[in-house]
DNA sequence: CTCCTATTTGAGATATTAATGAACAATTTG
DNA sequence: CAAATTGTTCATTAATATCTCAAATAGGAG
Protein backbone atom coordinates (compact mmCIF):
# COMPACT_ATOMS: atom_id res chain seq x y z
CA UNK A 1 0.00 0.00 0.00
CA UNK A 2 1.21 4.04 -1.11
CA UNK A 3 1.47 6.28 2.05
CA UNK A 4 -1.44 8.46 0.25
CA UNK A 5 -3.79 5.46 0.21
CA UNK A 6 -3.12 4.25 3.77
CA UNK A 7 -3.30 7.95 4.70
CA UNK A 8 -6.84 8.71 3.12
CA UNK A 9 -7.72 5.19 4.16
CA UNK A 10 -6.97 5.65 8.27
CA UNK A 11 -8.54 9.40 8.00
CA UNK A 12 -11.83 7.85 6.58
CA UNK A 13 -12.46 5.29 8.90
CA UNK A 14 -10.72 6.46 11.98
CA UNK A 15 -13.59 9.26 11.54
CA UNK A 16 -16.26 6.61 11.22
CA UNK A 17 -15.36 4.61 14.39
CA UNK A 18 -15.28 7.79 15.86
CA UNK A 19 -19.37 7.51 15.79
CA UNK A 20 -19.03 4.21 17.55
CA UNK A 21 -17.05 6.27 20.39
CA UNK A 22 -19.28 9.39 21.49
CA UNK A 23 -16.80 11.42 18.45
CA UNK A 24 -18.49 12.55 15.81
CA UNK A 25 -17.58 11.67 11.65
CA UNK A 26 -15.45 14.63 11.57
CA UNK A 27 -13.96 15.31 14.94
CA UNK A 28 -12.55 11.62 14.36
CA UNK A 29 -10.99 12.77 11.23
CA UNK A 30 -9.12 15.56 12.06
CA UNK A 31 -7.99 13.59 14.97
CA UNK A 32 -6.68 11.00 12.84
CA UNK A 33 -5.23 13.61 10.56
CA UNK A 34 -3.09 15.40 13.40
CA UNK A 35 -2.81 12.10 14.88
CA UNK A 36 -0.43 10.89 12.14
CA UNK A 37 1.06 14.12 11.16
CA UNK A 38 4.96 15.22 11.04
CA UNK A 39 4.02 18.69 11.53
CA UNK A 40 1.29 21.17 13.01
CA UNK A 41 -1.77 22.33 10.72
CA UNK A 42 -4.16 25.22 10.75
CA UNK A 43 -7.41 25.41 10.39
CA UNK A 44 -7.00 26.18 6.46
CA UNK A 45 -5.24 23.57 6.03
CA UNK A 46 -7.23 20.86 7.93
CA UNK A 47 -10.51 22.10 5.55
CA UNK A 48 -8.90 21.99 2.48
CA UNK A 49 -7.19 18.27 3.56
CA UNK A 50 -10.66 17.07 4.89
CA UNK A 51 -13.24 19.27 2.33
CA UNK A 52 -15.09 20.95 5.36
CA UNK A 53 -16.20 24.22 6.14
CA UNK A 54 -14.55 26.47 8.59
CA UNK A 55 -17.13 26.76 11.11
CA UNK A 56 -17.16 22.69 11.18
CA UNK A 57 -13.26 22.71 11.63
CA UNK A 58 -13.27 25.51 14.27
CA UNK A 59 -16.16 23.52 16.09
CA UNK A 60 -14.29 20.09 16.20
CA UNK A 61 -10.93 21.27 17.12
CA UNK A 62 -12.61 23.25 20.57
CA UNK A 63 -13.96 19.79 21.20
CA UNK A 64 -10.43 17.47 20.80
CA UNK A 65 -8.91 20.62 22.67
CA UNK A 66 -11.40 19.74 25.05
CA UNK A 67 -11.38 16.16 25.43
CA UNK A 68 -7.52 16.76 25.44
CA UNK A 69 -6.52 15.07 22.75
CA UNK A 70 -5.15 18.05 20.18
CA UNK A 71 -3.55 21.40 21.69
CA UNK A 72 -3.08 24.29 20.03
CA UNK A 73 0.73 25.23 19.65
CA UNK A 74 1.90 29.11 18.98
CA UNK A 75 4.22 30.36 16.57
CA UNK A 76 6.36 33.16 16.61
CA UNK A 77 5.39 35.62 14.52
CA UNK A 78 2.27 33.78 12.86
CA UNK A 79 -1.01 34.89 13.82
CA UNK A 80 -3.10 31.66 12.51
CA UNK A 81 -3.80 28.67 15.38
CA UNK A 82 -1.46 25.69 15.08
CA UNK A 83 -3.03 22.18 16.14
CA UNK A 84 -1.08 18.86 17.09
CA UNK A 85 -2.34 16.20 18.26
CA UNK A 86 -1.13 14.05 21.91
CA UNK A 87 1.00 11.30 20.43
CA UNK A 88 1.62 8.83 23.43
CA UNK A 89 -1.54 6.12 22.26
CA UNK A 90 -1.97 5.44 26.09
CA UNK A 91 -2.41 9.27 27.15
CA UNK A 92 -4.96 9.28 24.46
CA UNK A 93 -7.09 6.52 25.44
CA UNK A 94 -6.71 7.37 29.06
CA UNK A 95 -8.19 10.77 27.88
CA UNK A 96 -10.90 9.10 25.81
CA UNK A 97 -11.85 6.63 28.67
CA UNK A 98 -12.00 9.78 31.54
CA UNK A 99 -14.39 11.79 28.97
CA UNK A 100 -16.66 8.57 28.60
CA UNK A 101 -16.75 7.56 32.03
CA UNK A 102 -18.32 11.40 32.62
CA UNK A 103 -20.62 10.87 29.27
CA UNK A 104 -21.66 7.30 30.27
CA UNK A 105 -20.86 5.89 33.97
CA UNK A 106 -21.29 9.23 35.93
CA UNK A 107 -25.07 10.20 34.92
CA UNK A 108 -25.37 6.34 35.67
CA UNK A 109 -24.71 6.67 39.04
CA UNK A 110 -26.37 10.01 39.69
CA UNK A 111 -29.88 7.88 38.82
CA UNK A 112 -29.19 5.38 40.55
CA UNK A 113 -28.65 7.04 43.90
CA UNK A 114 -31.53 9.25 43.31
CA UNK A 115 -34.03 6.72 42.83
CA UNK A 116 -32.79 4.58 45.62
CA UNK A 117 -34.41 6.70 48.32
CA UNK A 118 -37.17 4.01 48.66
CA UNK A 119 -38.82 2.47 51.31
CA UNK A 120 -39.86 -1.28 50.32
CA UNK A 121 -43.32 -1.57 50.41
CA UNK A 122 -44.23 -4.95 48.54
CA UNK A 123 -42.52 -6.82 45.82
CA UNK A 124 -42.06 -4.89 43.23
CA UNK A 125 -40.52 -1.84 45.15
CA UNK A 126 -37.88 -4.68 46.80
CA UNK A 127 -37.01 -6.08 43.68
CA UNK A 128 -36.67 -2.58 42.31
CA UNK A 129 -34.56 -1.77 45.39
CA UNK A 130 -32.64 -5.31 45.29
CA UNK A 131 -31.73 -4.01 41.35
CA UNK A 132 -30.43 -0.51 42.67
CA UNK A 133 -28.07 -1.57 44.95
CA UNK A 134 -26.28 -4.39 42.58
CA UNK A 135 -26.04 -1.68 40.10
CA UNK A 136 -24.79 1.03 42.66
CA UNK A 137 -22.41 -1.44 43.90
CA UNK A 138 -21.42 -2.69 40.43
CA UNK A 139 -21.13 0.83 38.68
CA UNK A 140 -18.98 2.50 41.62
CA UNK A 141 -16.78 -0.17 41.70
CA UNK A 142 -16.67 0.10 37.98
CA UNK A 143 -15.82 3.91 38.65
CA UNK A 144 -12.60 3.24 41.17
CA UNK A 145 -11.80 0.56 38.97
CA UNK A 146 -11.61 2.79 35.51
CA UNK A 147 -10.34 5.93 37.79
CA UNK A 148 -7.28 3.60 38.90
CA UNK A 149 -6.75 3.01 35.22
CA UNK A 150 -7.02 7.04 34.03
CA UNK A 151 -4.75 7.88 36.82
CA UNK A 152 -1.94 5.64 35.93
CA UNK A 153 1.05 7.37 34.40
CA UNK A 154 2.29 4.20 32.76
CA UNK A 155 0.83 2.13 30.47
CA UNK A 156 -0.60 -0.20 32.65
CA UNK A 157 -1.98 -2.60 29.54
CA UNK A 158 1.63 -3.49 28.40
CA UNK A 159 3.21 -3.41 32.17
CA UNK A 160 2.04 -4.83 35.08
CA UNK A 161 -1.27 -6.33 34.12
CA UNK A 162 0.30 -8.60 31.50
CA UNK A 163 -0.35 -11.26 33.68
CA UNK A 164 -3.98 -11.26 32.51
CA UNK A 165 -2.71 -11.55 29.08
CA UNK A 166 -2.49 -14.53 27.12
CA UNK B 1 -39.88 8.59 46.68
CA UNK B 2 -42.68 6.23 45.63
CA UNK B 3 -42.09 3.21 43.64
CA UNK B 4 -43.63 4.22 40.23
CA UNK B 5 -42.03 7.51 40.97
CA UNK B 6 -38.91 5.54 40.81
CA UNK B 7 -39.64 3.20 38.32
CA UNK B 8 -40.64 5.81 35.86
CA UNK B 9 -37.61 7.70 36.31
CA UNK B 10 -35.75 4.96 36.52
CA UNK B 11 -36.93 3.71 32.92
CA UNK B 12 -36.38 7.28 31.52
CA UNK B 13 -33.34 7.87 32.00
CA UNK B 14 -32.04 4.49 31.49
CA UNK B 15 -33.39 5.24 28.12
CA UNK B 16 -31.62 8.49 27.65
CA UNK B 17 -28.50 6.98 29.26
CA UNK B 18 -28.37 3.77 26.38
CA UNK B 19 -27.75 6.70 23.80
CA UNK B 20 -24.54 6.74 25.73
CA UNK B 21 -23.41 3.56 24.72
CA UNK B 22 -24.52 2.36 21.20
CA UNK B 23 -28.13 1.57 22.33
CA UNK B 24 -31.50 3.46 20.87
CA UNK B 25 -33.28 5.41 23.67
CA UNK B 26 -35.99 2.76 23.46
CA UNK B 27 -34.25 0.06 23.31
CA UNK B 28 -32.83 1.12 26.88
CA UNK B 29 -35.95 1.94 28.13
CA UNK B 30 -37.58 -1.38 27.18
CA UNK B 31 -34.33 -3.03 29.01
CA UNK B 32 -34.84 -0.97 31.94
CA UNK B 33 -38.48 -1.60 32.19
CA UNK B 34 -37.35 -5.56 32.18
CA UNK B 35 -34.82 -5.06 34.28
CA UNK B 36 -37.09 -4.12 37.21
CA UNK B 37 -40.09 -6.29 36.46
CA UNK B 38 -41.07 -8.85 38.32
CA UNK B 39 -42.78 -11.03 36.00
CA UNK B 40 -42.15 -11.82 31.90
CA UNK B 41 -43.62 -9.12 29.64
CA UNK B 42 -45.24 -9.32 26.29
CA UNK B 43 -44.97 -6.98 23.43
CA UNK B 44 -48.48 -5.68 24.12
CA UNK B 45 -47.75 -4.70 27.50
CA UNK B 46 -44.52 -3.23 26.91
CA UNK B 47 -46.39 -1.01 23.78
CA UNK B 48 -48.87 -0.22 26.76
CA UNK B 49 -46.21 0.87 29.45
CA UNK B 50 -43.90 2.34 26.99
CA UNK B 51 -46.38 3.94 24.69
CA UNK B 52 -44.85 2.82 21.44
CA UNK B 53 -45.85 1.08 18.49
CA UNK B 54 -45.51 -2.29 17.85
CA UNK B 55 -42.74 -2.08 15.24
CA UNK B 56 -40.63 -0.50 17.43
CA UNK B 57 -41.24 -2.63 20.46
CA UNK B 58 -40.56 -5.60 18.10
CA UNK B 59 -37.85 -4.46 16.58
CA UNK B 60 -35.70 -3.40 20.24
CA UNK B 61 -36.76 -6.91 21.33
CA UNK B 62 -34.76 -8.36 18.69
CA UNK B 63 -32.13 -6.29 19.42
CA UNK B 64 -31.94 -6.85 23.52
CA UNK B 65 -32.11 -10.70 22.42
CA UNK B 66 -29.24 -9.92 20.43
CA UNK B 67 -27.33 -8.60 22.55
CA UNK B 68 -27.78 -11.15 24.76
CA UNK B 69 -29.72 -8.37 27.62
CA UNK B 70 -33.16 -10.59 27.63
CA UNK B 71 -34.79 -13.71 26.08
CA UNK B 72 -37.78 -14.93 25.35
CA UNK B 73 -39.83 -17.15 27.30
CA UNK B 74 -42.47 -19.67 26.31
CA UNK B 75 -45.52 -20.19 28.13
CA UNK B 76 -47.34 -23.03 28.66
CA UNK B 77 -50.77 -22.66 26.69
CA UNK B 78 -50.32 -19.36 25.37
CA UNK B 79 -49.06 -18.18 21.73
CA UNK B 80 -47.97 -14.79 22.79
CA UNK B 81 -44.47 -14.35 23.23
CA UNK B 82 -42.83 -13.59 26.62
CA UNK B 83 -39.69 -11.53 27.62
CA UNK B 84 -37.66 -11.44 30.20
CA UNK B 85 -34.25 -9.57 31.23
CA UNK B 86 -31.46 -11.11 32.25
CA UNK B 87 -30.87 -10.02 35.76
CA UNK B 88 -27.51 -10.77 36.73
CA UNK B 89 -25.69 -7.38 36.39
CA UNK B 90 -22.04 -8.40 35.75
CA UNK B 91 -23.45 -10.77 32.84
CA UNK B 92 -25.05 -7.81 31.64
CA UNK B 93 -22.33 -5.69 31.82
CA UNK B 94 -19.91 -8.58 30.24
CA UNK B 95 -22.42 -8.83 27.39
CA UNK B 96 -22.69 -5.02 26.80
CA UNK B 97 -18.54 -5.37 26.99
CA UNK B 98 -18.74 -7.86 24.51
CA UNK B 99 -20.97 -5.95 21.56
CA UNK B 100 -19.17 -2.87 22.15
CA UNK B 101 -15.62 -4.59 22.09
CA UNK B 102 -17.19 -5.66 18.34
CA UNK B 103 -18.24 -2.57 17.49
CA UNK B 104 -15.60 -0.44 18.42
CA UNK B 105 -12.53 -2.28 18.99
CA UNK B 106 -12.31 -4.92 16.29
CA UNK B 107 -12.92 -2.28 13.38
CA UNK B 108 -9.82 -0.66 14.66
CA UNK B 109 -7.81 -3.56 14.78
CA UNK B 110 -8.55 -4.32 11.39
CA UNK B 111 -7.95 -1.00 9.37
CA UNK B 112 -4.71 -0.73 11.22
CA UNK B 113 -3.59 -4.00 10.03
CA UNK B 114 -5.07 -3.29 6.76
CA UNK B 115 -2.95 -0.33 6.19
CA UNK B 116 0.02 -1.39 8.50
CA UNK B 117 1.27 -3.28 5.14
CA UNK B 118 3.38 0.23 3.73
CA UNK B 119 7.35 -0.01 3.41
CA UNK B 120 8.63 3.45 4.86
CA UNK B 121 9.80 6.00 2.12
CA UNK B 122 10.21 9.27 3.94
CA UNK B 123 9.80 10.54 7.28
CA UNK B 124 5.76 11.19 6.82
CA UNK B 125 5.65 6.93 5.72
CA UNK B 126 8.11 6.56 8.69
CA UNK B 127 5.62 8.20 11.35
CA UNK B 128 2.89 6.87 9.67
CA UNK B 129 3.88 3.23 10.65
CA UNK B 130 5.22 4.14 13.90
CA UNK B 131 1.99 4.97 14.63
CA UNK B 132 -0.04 2.32 13.03
CA UNK B 133 2.46 0.09 15.07
CA UNK B 134 1.36 1.46 18.23
CA UNK B 135 -2.00 1.74 17.71
CA UNK B 136 -1.50 -2.03 16.79
CA UNK B 137 -0.11 -3.21 19.96
CA UNK B 138 -2.33 -1.15 22.46
CA UNK B 139 -5.24 -2.36 20.58
CA UNK B 140 -4.38 -5.58 20.38
CA UNK B 141 -3.48 -5.61 24.32
CA UNK B 142 -7.13 -3.65 25.33
CA UNK B 143 -8.54 -6.77 23.31
CA UNK B 144 -6.90 -9.38 24.98
CA UNK B 145 -7.44 -7.63 28.40
CA UNK B 146 -11.55 -7.38 27.50
CA UNK B 147 -11.76 -10.75 26.35
CA UNK B 148 -10.52 -11.96 30.08
CA UNK B 149 -13.13 -9.84 31.07
CA UNK B 150 -15.53 -11.06 29.27
CA UNK B 151 -14.48 -14.69 29.61
CA UNK B 152 -14.24 -14.57 33.66
CA UNK B 153 -17.33 -16.12 35.10
CA UNK B 154 -16.93 -14.44 38.24
CA UNK B 155 -17.79 -10.75 38.98
CA UNK B 156 -14.06 -9.66 38.43
CA UNK B 157 -14.47 -5.69 39.46
CA UNK B 158 -15.93 -6.91 42.89
CA UNK B 159 -13.46 -9.87 43.77
CA UNK B 160 -9.86 -10.04 43.10
CA UNK B 161 -9.57 -6.95 41.52
CA UNK B 162 -10.15 -5.45 44.46
CA UNK B 163 -6.41 -4.79 45.09
CA UNK B 164 -6.84 -1.99 42.61
CA UNK B 165 -9.38 -0.06 44.66
CA UNK B 166 -9.08 2.14 47.04
C1' DC C 1 -57.60 -25.91 4.24
C1' DT C 2 -59.30 -21.69 6.45
C1' DC C 3 -59.53 -18.70 10.15
C1' DC C 4 -57.38 -16.28 13.64
C1' DT C 5 -53.74 -14.30 16.25
C1' DA C 6 -49.06 -12.90 16.62
C1' DT C 7 -44.91 -11.35 14.52
C1' DT C 8 -42.13 -9.25 11.02
C1' DT C 9 -41.09 -6.10 7.41
C1' DG C 10 -40.76 -1.90 4.74
C1' DA C 11 -42.13 2.74 3.09
C1' DG C 12 -42.90 7.04 4.58
C1' DA C 13 -43.06 10.43 8.54
C1' DT C 14 -40.69 12.43 12.43
C1' DA C 15 -37.00 13.53 15.32
C1' DT C 16 -32.22 14.00 16.17
C1' DT C 17 -27.70 15.28 15.07
C1' DA C 18 -24.12 17.31 12.19
C1' DA C 19 -22.42 20.61 8.59
C1' DT C 20 -22.54 24.78 6.09
C1' DG C 21 -22.13 29.51 5.22
C1' DA C 22 -22.62 33.96 6.44
C1' DA C 23 -22.52 37.38 10.00
C1' DC C 24 -20.01 38.96 13.80
C1' DA C 25 -15.88 39.67 16.90
C1' DA C 26 -11.21 40.18 17.74
C1' DT C 27 -6.67 41.26 16.45
C1' DT C 28 -2.96 42.94 13.65
C1' DT C 29 -0.91 45.80 10.12
C1' DG C 30 -0.09 49.76 7.41
C1' DC D 1 -8.30 54.59 11.85
C1' DA D 2 -9.38 51.48 7.90
C1' DA D 3 -8.40 47.26 5.81
C1' DA D 4 -7.11 42.71 6.15
C1' DT D 5 -6.76 38.46 8.50
C1' DT D 6 -8.17 35.04 11.72
C1' DG D 7 -11.38 33.05 14.87
C1' DT D 8 -16.22 32.23 16.65
C1' DT D 9 -21.09 31.75 16.73
C1' DC D 10 -25.45 30.46 15.14
C1' DA D 11 -29.56 30.03 12.08
C1' DT D 12 -30.43 27.31 8.22
C1' DT D 13 -29.81 23.19 5.58
C1' DA D 14 -28.53 18.46 5.04
C1' DA D 15 -27.88 13.94 6.58
C1' DT D 16 -28.89 10.12 9.86
C1' DA D 17 -31.39 7.56 12.75
C1' DT D 18 -35.60 6.27 14.71
C1' DC D 19 -40.55 5.44 14.85
C1' DT D 20 -45.17 4.55 13.09
C1' DC D 21 -48.53 2.50 10.44
C1' DA D 22 -50.16 -0.84 7.60
C1' DA D 23 -49.53 -4.69 4.84
C1' DA D 24 -47.28 -9.18 4.48
C1' DT D 25 -45.94 -13.31 6.62
C1' DA D 26 -45.99 -17.18 9.82
C1' DG D 27 -47.95 -20.60 12.22
C1' DG D 28 -51.21 -22.83 15.39
C1' DA D 29 -56.24 -24.46 16.13
C1' DG D 30 -60.28 -26.18 14.46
Amino acid sequence: MQYQEGKDKFIKTWGELGTNWGINKTMGQIHGLLLIATEEYTTDAIMEELHISRGNVNMNLRSLVEWGLISKVEKQGDRKDYYAAEKDIWTVFRQIIKKRKEKELHPMIHLIEEVSEMNPTDEKSSEFIKMMNELALFSNKADKTLDNLVNSKANILVSSYLKFMR
